[in-house]
DNA sequence: ATAATATGGTGAT
DNA sequence: TCACCCTATTATC
């Protein structure tokens, strides 16, 4: 679930939810007790997000900060439905309530933290002022394969490791090529289909890169391979020229490609 | 019933 | 590079 797509589109649902209520905070499960004590019945004034980080900024100074990491799920419920499972923070809006579980963190943090936290982000593509010239002067930098700058937070902040074989493959690069080695085009049409890519991501609330006239059922009818060019289909035929997906380990983590398509 | 897995990240070795 | 954290779901015995 969560990459950057993942955290813009809960700021913007937890927004027209939540914002301007006063709400009811809880941690059912008790992990995160003494900070829902300190939220509940404050006011909710704004959400934001930043990469794969999620903020919220209450009426009475506390700002939450929450990083769902690899598990971690935000669940929007009825309000009167039964409580499953270990939810680390409940929200209580007027019609609705989030449900936080598995978060790798959920703390009340103050501004210097939140500054801190956000200094070392790299560009959002998500973000108000998406900016592919910082992207490529932090690509540059960097002497790794560029499916690992991809996933470096500091390079650019919201990929994970679907995106990344995702957009590799749509910009025919091979994801073990050093970054700083790509071509000024290159970084740009990495740039482009990056926030291309997250856009989508958000308005469908998830992660679909094929593109419609390569597949005969509606986008919301497709499962995970179907919906994907390269992520987990390795031995599979590549769909575009038929060729076999392979995958290496870059970056500690598994990446995907095709080795016709992307060279 | 137990294990493996997951779209992430950190801190120790 | 490894161990570990968080939880739910799926796979394997």
């Amino acid at each position: 679930m969560p990459e950057g797509h993942t955290i813009h589109r809960l700021a913007r649902d937890q927004a027209k939810d939540l914002v301007g209520h006063q709400l009811g905070a809880s941690s059912p499960q008790g992990r995160f007790a003494e900070g829902a004590a300190l939220l509940d019945r404050s006011t909710l004034e704004a959400t934001e997000a930043h990469g794969k980080h999620l903020v919220h900024r209450y009426d009475n100074g506390q700002i939450l900060y929450v990083h769902l990491g690899l598990i971690g799920k935000f669940r929007r419920r009825k309000l009167d439905t039964e409580l499953i499972g270990a939810i680390r923070l409940r929200l209580e809006g007027p019609e609705r309530a989030w449900e936080l579980v598995g978060p790798m963190r959920c703390e009340l943090i103050d501004e210097d933290e939140l500054d801190t936290i956000l200094s070392k982000l790299g560009p959002d593509p998500l973000g108000p002022k998406p900016d592919v010239d910082e992207f490529a002067r932090r690509l540059q930098r960097r002497r790794i394969p560029i499916a690992a700058a991809l996933l470096d937070q500091s390079v650019v902040s919201g990929i994970g490791n679907v995106y990344r074989s995702e957009i590799c493959f749509l910009c025919g690069i091979d994801p073990r090529r050093p970054a700083k080695e790509l071509s000024d085009t290159e970084m740009e049409e990495l740039w482009a289909s990056t926030v291309e890519q997250l856009e989508i991501g958000v308005r469908l609330n998830r992660i679909v890169t094929v593109s419609r006239d390569e597949v005969d059922k509606p986008l919301s009818r497709l499962n995970r391979t179907e919906r994907l060019y390269a992520y987990k289909r390795g031995g599979m035929e590549c769909r575009r020229c038929g060729d076999e997906i392979k995958s290496d380990e870059v970056g500690a983590r598994k990446v995907w490609w095709c080795p016709t398509c992307q060279s």
